[in-house]
DNA sequence: TTATTTTGTTATACGATACAAAAATTATAT
DNA sequence: ATATAATTTTTGTATCGTATAACAAAATAA
């Protein structure tokens, strides 16, 4: 099993292969607002443990382990970023939250989650009542 | 700020001062499933920053400033164990979920949580009609 | 091609957290 | 009151992820 941090490396190298084909360390840097020294350690680490196959200085790719995992990761992150976005979360908090939140949660909650998503699709009147609770509550605070 | 870690520390403190009247370092480690020197070291670290009063060998109080964060902690824990059992997570799984998560979210994201819980205690319709999609899915996987 | 800039790597150190074993303190039982 | 047990503390060690700084390689420009 992938540590946390593993996983936020797993993820933003799928993402980044998937929108821009690779997934240079400087890239992967920024997005994890890390330094690129601790990029090459971790990348070595996903390599030894069999996520992707590294090559120095050259680049990487993700073995067939990796990509199923970053798939899952990036659904996940997905899915999460939904719920927190329809019931109203600020889009300054909502990566963060995410990003935080994202590795601690069980399956079972996710695939709880993705039926409560689900639900809110199909029924947009629910978020419309939740919206009018958050206007009475916001008055009460005042 | 605490950390994540210092959190979990202080939320099982106020809890217990609350239930049983004191904390002890042995009941502190039981709780948390850490080894009591474990727990010392981060009395310590409490004390040192002024979230309660260590007396070695003796016992522990929560300052103001540690009892007002304590309960915090504890309400936002409660709350998001009440959301996930709400939207049918598995009981075994509920503690380490939360666990995990309530150190990472905003409290934007708290309070619109909040927000939800309240909307699905006025209605619970909602949760029935939540359930159904659940069964519906159950189905699929089937 | 050679010099320069950009990018990536290594070695080392640090901060936070935890464990294990030994030492110290306190509590309990006789 | 003293021996024993239970609890707590100290010390040393380990892990994990990150940062800094020095170095190496690759890309780019002249």
């Amino acid at each position: 099993m992938p540590t946390p941090s593993m996983e936020d490396y797993i993820e933003i190298i799928y993402k980044l292969i998937e929108e821009k084909g690779y997934a240079r360390v400087s890239d992967i840097a920024e997005m994890l607002a890390v330094h690129p020294s601790s990029v090459t350690k971790m990348v070595q680490k996903l390599d030894h443990e069999g996520y992707l196959i590294y090559e120095k200085y050259r680049g990487l790719i993700l073995t067939s382990k990796g990509k199923k995992i970053g798939k899952t990761l990036v659904y996940r992150h997905d899915l999460l970023e939904q719920l927190l976005r329809m019931i109203g979360v600020k889009e300054e908090n909502i990566y963060i939250d995410v990003e935080g939140i994202e590795h601690h949660l069980s399956w079972d909650s996710i695939d709880r989650i993705g039926d409560l998503v689900q639900l809110f699709e199909e029924n947009p009147k629910i978020l419309t009542e939740l919206k009018g609770i958050q206007n009475k509550n916001e008055e009460l605070n005042n």
